[in-house]
DNA sequence: TTGATCCTTTGACCCAGATCAAGAAAACAC
DNA sequence: GTGTTTTCTTGATCTGGGTCAAAGGATCAA
C-alpha cells in the first residue's frame, strides 16, 4: 500500500481525475506528474504547515487530517478537513501564516514543489485556470462556513452538515462526531444535544447513518450552493425557488 | 468628480498602482484598461452580488461598502469591508453563491467583464499570477478572520483590530464603530464594553484616534501576519520571537 | 442655530452553548 | 470472547455576549 517513488506511474490515474488537472492534455500531465513526491504521516502526528517549510502543493492520496489553529488557551478551530482527493496549498500562503495539520489517520500525501507548480502554470494556461478555480472555491467555501459558523444555531449547523450527506446520497457521517462538531465550531456535547433536537423533527442517526421519517426534514437546513448538487434542486419540493 | 467613460484615461494611473496589475508592461495594461467600465452606487443602496448578474471583476475607486450575508432572522455577518483600492470578484464565485453589497457611502466602482479578464489572463501570464495572488490573499484573510471570530473574546477582537491601525501608523479607526463591530462579529454594545476594558490596560480611544499609555499595550493582541508589517517586527520588543 | 437623525454608551437582564462530571456505548487490542 | 480505551451522551451549572431600553453625543441639513 505504500507508494514508492518508483511505482508512482500507478498513481497518475488517481491524479489525473482531480479537478486540478481537468482539461489538460495527457502528455503535459505526464511530464508534470513525473515530479510528484510522496510523504507519509502517522495518526496523531501534528505538523505546522507554514509557507517557509511547506511551500508546496499537497494532494491527499489516502488518510485523513485537519487544518486547524489552536490558541494559547488550547481552543481549536478546524479550517478544513482533508481526506482522499483533498488539496492544500501552503505555497500560496504568506510567509508568516501557518496552520497546524493534525493527522487523524495514517495519511499518504502527494506533493509538488512550488517551483514545479509555477513552471507548469507558466507552460500550461489551463493549469493556471484550474489553480484559480481551486483558490476561488476555497474562498467561497470559507465564506460559506463563516456564514454557517456565525449565523446558525447549534441545531441548524448540524442540520446543515447532515444535508450534505443526504445530497451526496451516502446518508453517512464521513467522520467522527467530535471531528464534525469541531468543524462546526461547537463542542461534542452540543453536537449531541443538537442531534436529539433533530430527532424530534424526524432526523435520526443510527450508527452514523441518517434515517429520515419522510425524506424532506433536512431541506430547511440546506443552502443554495450545497443544494445545487441535489437531485431535486429547483423542483417544487426544493426550497430554493 | 464623476468619472465619465470618456475621461477614463485619467484613472489609468490609479488602476496601474494596484497589486492586481503589478509587473505588467504598460502597453499591455493600456489595452486592458481600455475595457474598463464605471458604475456609481448610492449610500444605503444594497445590491445582490451573484455570479449570474455580476460575473465581473470590481475595483473600488472611491466610497465604502461591505460584503455581507443576512439570514432570515435579520442577523448579519460582514465578510469583507471594501473601500478605495478594494477588489471583489464575484466572477470567481459559483453561480449559486451570492453576497449582499451594502453601500455605506456613495461609491464609484470600476469593473471589467469576465470575458475581458479571462482574455487578459490568457494573453498575460503575470496577470494570471496576480489573480492567483489576489485569491490566495483572500483565502488567507478569511482563514485569519475565522480564527479571530471564533477563538478570540470580545476584548481580544477589538485589540486585534486596533493593532492594525497602530501598525499602519494612522492610529485611526477607519470606519464607524458599529461597522467594525459587525466585521468582528459582535454588537456595538459589546464593542463599546470591550473598549472600556481596554481602557483599563492603557488603550484609549479619543474621537476615533488611538492613544496608548506606553506604546506596547496592543502587542499582545497582534498576530504574526499582521505583525509582519510592523516596524518593530522581530525585534526584541516584538512578541513574535 | 436648531432640530432631526444617527451613533455610541451604560445598565439590567437573559439565554445558547460552554464547562464540569459521570455514565453508557462503541471500537479496538489481544 | 474479555478487558481497555476512546467516543458519545446526559445532567447540572455557569457565563460571555446578546437583547432591550434609555440616555448622551455627534453629525448634518437648512
Amino acid at each position: 500500500m505504500i507508494p514508492s517513488k518508483e511505482h508512482l506511474g500507478r498513481y497518475h490515474g488517481f491524479l489525473s481525475k482531480l479537478a486540478l488537472f481537468d482539461n489538460i492534455e495527457p502528455a503535459a500531465l505526464e511530464s508534470f506528474f513525473a515530479k510528484v513526491q510522496v510523504k507519509q504521516y502517522h495518526k496523531g502526528e501534528m505538523v505546522t504547515f507554514d509557507a517557509a517549510e511547506h511551500s508546496k502543493l499537497y494532494i491527499c492520496y489516502d488518510g485523513l487530517f485537519k487544518l486547524s489553529k489552536i490558541d494559547e488557551r488550547g481552543d481549536e478551530i478546524v479550517l478544513k478537513i482533508i481526506d482522499k482527493r483533498g488539496v492544500v496549498s501552503p505555497m500560496h500562503f504568506s510567509q508568516y501564516y501557518d496552520v497546524a495539520a493534525d493527522f487523524v489517520k495514517n495519511t499518504t500525501i502527494f506533493y509538488f514543489n512550488d517551483n514545479d507548480v509555477a513552471d507548469f502554470m507558466r507552460k500550461n494556461h489551463q493549469f493556471s485556470l484550474n489553480i484559480v478555480k481551486f483558490l476561488a472555491d476555497s474562498v467561497q467555501a470559507l465564506m460559506l462556513s463563516a456564514e454557517v459558523l456565525q449565523l446558525k444555531t447549534a441545531k441548524e449547523k448540524v442540520g446543515w452538515y447532515l444535508v450534505h450527506a443526504k445530497i451526496n446520497n451516502t446518508f453517512e457521517l464521513p467522520y467522527s462526531k467530535a471531528l464534525i462538531a469541531s468543524y462546526l465550531g461547537m463542542k461534542p456535547e452540543s453536537f449531541s444535544r443538537a442531534l436529539s433536537e433533530l430527532k424530534k423533527e424526524g432526523v435520526t442517526l443510527e450508527n452514523k447513518t441518517i434515517k429520515l421519517d419522510n425524506g424532506s426534514e433536512l431541506c430547511r437546513y440546506c443552502d443554495k450552493v450545497t443544494g445545487s448538487d441535489c437531485s431535486s434542486f429547483g423542483t417544487n419540493q426544493c426550497i430554493h425557488q
